[in-house]
DNA sequence: GTTTGTGAAGGCTTTCACAGCC
DNA sequence: GGCTGTGAAAGCCTTCACAAAC
């Protein structure tokens, strides 16, 4: 039973329109915080520097969400989101690379918070197992993926390893039947068509706003 | 003296293809360590899963790199994207925000090393001030921002906050001087139009791929 | 022969603007 | 009056395909 209907096929969405629904669930987050419970797309769009009709044909893929002449219902509007996403579902993470990213990245709010739970983080190196991190996760040793994967029902693998293993540490989890991976090696990693891989390489961020940096220096 | 030459308006390039050429950078970097010195749009592109075309035209936007017949130069390619990215000078920069991300980011080679350099780590909450973080960092009260950064000549800010204080920690940033801004916290900055802000909200990543994992079970 | 650099084509995304509804 | 949902327009990005260069 679901909250709302889908307009089109799912997979003709694109990954923008998802991510940009991550932001309207932070937004209606706030409104909710500070007490609102009605809002337009317009008033969306001002109060969060957005645009009105991105957020309407964003939310229409899924079904009539608004009141012509009124606005969204922003506690429905809320779980609507919420349900698009799949975050009524507990979702396991294996994280595998134990150096500073993966250990950060384990007690993470973002990532050991509501649905999203951290079940384990692994590393091939013997130094760095058994190491309790922060958050209370031991780190094991890496040749037990497979295993663990299995008896701990990891629904996304987390790659925190150099562009070395990044490969190597794919391959292993799409072996073990992990669909779904989220890579902060800073390669592309090949999988499968039926394996969703996103990509984050925090550097080309900076890269980015060296560039801007050089840009601005020369302008003077 | 530049080794490339501008085509275009810097201005007009957008940043997908900035983004890329990090990428590219990536790409040459491991070239140079299996030690090839001349490498085809074509050959970068099978070897790392990119479009070749897409290379040549990314490039082309800041000169003339290649050889017609032959291909690029592997070294003399390395040596203009680090000059094209700004490379070559040091960034500092300043993290606010002393949380599990901003002291991960602290000790993160890919925020230290090379040409950034993390010149200072702050929080407003007393109880985190002068942890000695791994790195050797003391983390500092965020009232003194302003300071620091003339002191320290910092280039970008780091935003590692929560929501709720991320932008007036953006404003004192400005407010300092500060022209270039990395944020990490699940809101959108405003800043005046001199000033480039990047926003990375991690947790994005997660809910996109809990949406795939909605598609395909669904799809059962 | 090979490969670059690039106009043109195609595809995708955002924005506009308004009919339809409250 | 107001606002949503949406076709059409505009803008942006990627890919194709080939002339120019080696």
């Amino acid at each position: 039973m679901t909250a709302y209907k889908r307009h089109v096929d799912p997979a003709t969405i694109s990954d923008l329109t998802i991510a940009r629904l991550s932001i309207y669930l932070r937004c209606v987050d706030r409104l909710i915080e500070v007490g609102i419970d009605t809002v337009s797309s317009q008033e969306l769009a001002r109060r969060f520097n957005l645009n009105s009709a991105q957020i309407r044909k964003d939310l229409a893929h899924f079904g009539e969400f608004g009141v012509r002449g009124v606005g969204y219902n922003v506690s429905e509007l809320h779980r609507c989101i919420v349900e698009i996403l799949g975050l009524d579902s507990e979702r396991r993470l294996l994280i595998v690379g134990a150096g500073n990213l993966g250990t950060a990245l384990c007690h993470y709010s973002g990532f050991s918070g509501e649905n999203f739970l951290v079940v384990g983080i692994l590393d091939r190196d013997s130094s760095r197992i058994s190491d309790p991190t922060p958050a209370g996760l031991l780190v094991e040793d890496s040749v037990r993926l497979g295993e663990i994967v299995k008896q701990r029902q990891v629904d996304i693998g987390v790659i925190t390893t150099p562009a070395s293993s990044a490969q190597s540490v794919c391959d292993q989890m799409v072996e073990a039947g992990i669909s779904t991976i989220l890579n902060f090696a800073p390669i592309r990693v090949r999988a499968p068509e039926t394996v969703m891989v996103k990509s984050v390489d925090l550097k080309i961020y900076l890269e980015e706003l060296s560039f801007h940096l050089t840009q601005r220096n020369r302008n003077r």
